[in-house]
DNA sequence: CTGTTAGCGCCTTCAG
DNA sequence: CTGAAGGCGCTAACAG
């Protein structure tokens, strides 16, 4: 393929050379004003910076990064933003990267595997000097994570982590938080737990199953393999799914969703039906969603720490970036931090005790 | 500030000389080769093609960004992504975007005009070929946005546009969106509106207000100044000014509220002093975030075709981008698309008729 | 079809 | 304190 850009190159950036010809110093002298570079004339210096103001000098990082070797910037790579759970680790991890002077770009694949290589690579090109990521429910093939640290750039993985590569990632303990979370279900007199779970490709997934069979099994409840069902995190296949588990001739009294917006679809599917909610079905999410204290009934869920998960992956990336260690991990293990959940026990779980009602006025 | 940079260059990213060299060609012959110029023997172009993948080649933005002027980028400015609105605009942008052959590159500044202005010079020196951007609400200074007019790179507001800048923007209808909501609530026999309104640096916190004030006038409703506030959109002053109106003697029958979470968080305020929703107090919100339907009971709001104003707006940059004018719009008036909105009439502001009770099984 | 040369904008020696 | 020269990786124009 060869492509044809039209050249849009009209009102020219101001480059160095310019305020040089202007100013009849050398290009070096210009830069070195610019950068801060102690060896300049306190007037030569100030010329050239209220010269580069006036004629609205933009320094080129295309050239500083192609010299530099590295451009001072972070990449963030996430797989969808309409939960609010990635806006807020953005947010922890922006705080932190700022603090430490890096700019952070954000990249966004909806969930797409091929765009998520399409980023990594746009990254890459940009020579972006570190990247934290979660990867998308598609992939499986990690090959566009391996080049980036072949290429030798750190990277940090969190929530979903890989197993087979060997890098740094921040989590919480799924495990012990959805067996926590099926306990309470059990503890509060449920039997027939159900469980939606995400697709195999997640490894939280898979640690949140495992939590709940255990769970099942520590309270030595029978595990029906019928009350679970594996799905790919599309809101149809909720609805699909949770209308077979209300047919059945024996229904889950109970729903341990993966996560929150699982939750929200299902106990839609639940109202729907015209059942009560915790009375006929108690239902429990995970993440703590922004959202999850919102519906009706009030959602039961584990919260997570989002916004340090952000803060501890951006230094995990900042160690990593000043230990100026190889990457590759080849003679150490990657570090790992493991942050703490919170079951939060709301009203989709637990009838409530007392209702109050006051008058108005 | 003289910051000495640690030198990060592990690895070296393997370039078009490196390939050159192994076969003992040219660089350029290599260089066409990869960019699948037609004039390269077929063997040769085979040559490099599985060399370069064998060696993990990446071809470097940065030089051929420095060579083209132009870098095939596109960035994105929003203030925030804790609601839905900002998220689902990104979403549609990047699909029309990527359609065309564009990265998107998406920088968050959380509300702060200082970290807006970082941003958009942080996309400047990116060379990136256009923007399109909400501005924070604490902009009032838009000197930053001007100097990416004045660099000649296209630039499109979207939602939150500026008056005294020229630019390309799509919005919706704020005023008449905001009167049919406040008439919706007129009709149904609400006298006594209040209305929660953004701050002034807001456009459409402005025009929205307007709707407000014009639908009381149409209907000979009086005015009373004490039921309208204008804050920050920050949900602690959301509580304040509610239980403020709560509790004032003649309290309101309804609110319109600037946006959705506005309408929450003064639902929460109203249900925690025990009033009912609708009865006591009817609440409209405006945007019809995926949090409206779920609220209880659910939120009557303004819906905004969020995935479309993305694509228009990229659609807009797009032709900016195509047509190769001059972006200082000096002569000409900068094309606005306007995009219809819809009262999505719900359960906060209207009783529901009949409830339907279904027992379980 | 291929090699040579120049230059994009910047920083960094190396000499003054 | 300042200037000159070289190079980062790539493409484009010009010669073959």
């Amino acid at each position: 393929m060869y492509v044809l850009y039209p050249l849009i190159m009209k009102t020219k950036y101001t480059s160095i050379i310019d305020i040089a010809k202007q100013l009849n110093i050398s290009k070096s002298t210009v830069s070195r004003a610019l950068t801060g570079h102690p060896n300049v004339h306190a007037q030569t210096r100030k010329a050239v910076l209220d010269l580069a103001q006036q004629m609205d000098y933009q320094r080129n990082s295309l050239a500083l990064g192609l010299t530099r070797h590295h451009t001072n910037t972070i990449g963030v790579l996430v797989p969808e933003f309409m939960s609010t759970y990635f806006p807020s680790v953005i947010l922890g991890a922006q705080e932190v990267f700022q603090a430490a002077g890096y700019q952070v770009v954000i990249c966004h694949n909806n969930e797409s595997y091929d765009m998520e290589v399409a980023n990594v690579k746009l990254l890459l090109s940009y020579r972006v000097d570190g990247i934290i990521a979660s990867h998308t429910k598609e992939t499986r093939n990690f090959d566009h994570f391996r080049l980036v640290q072949r290429h030798g750039i750190p990277l940090v993985f969190f929530n979903r982590v890989s197993e087979e590569l060997n890098v740094p990632n921040v989590v919480v303990d799924d495990y012990s938080a959805a067996l926590e979370a099926v306990e309470h279900l059990i503890k509060t007199g449920r039997r027939r737990i159900a469980h939606l779970a995400g697709p195999d490709s997640l490894i939280n997934s898979r640690l949140r199953r495992q939590g709940y069979l255990d769970a099942l099994k520590k309270h030595k409840i029978p595990i029906d393999p019928g009350l679970m069902l594996s799905y790919d995190l599309t809101i149809e296949k909720v609805r699909i799914y949770m209308k077979h588990f209300l047919e059945l001739p024996a229904p889950p009294d109970a729903l341990f969703a993966i996560n929150d917006p699982t939750a929200i679809a299902a106990m839609e599917v639940v109202k729907e039906k015209g059942w009560s909610i915790p009375e006929d079905i108690a239902i429990v999410g995970f993440s703590n969603d922004f959202s999850a204290q919102l519906v009706f009934p009030r959602l039961t869920t584990v919260s997570q720490p989002t916004l340090d998960i952000g803060r501890e992956s951006a230094r995990l990336l900042l160690q990593e970036l000043q230990s100026g260690a190889k990457p590759d991990y080849t003679n150490r293990k990657a570090p790992c931090v493991q942050l703490k959940t919170k079951l939060i026990i709301r009203d989709s779980s637990v009838r409530k005790p007392v209702v109050k009602k006051k008058g108005k006025k």
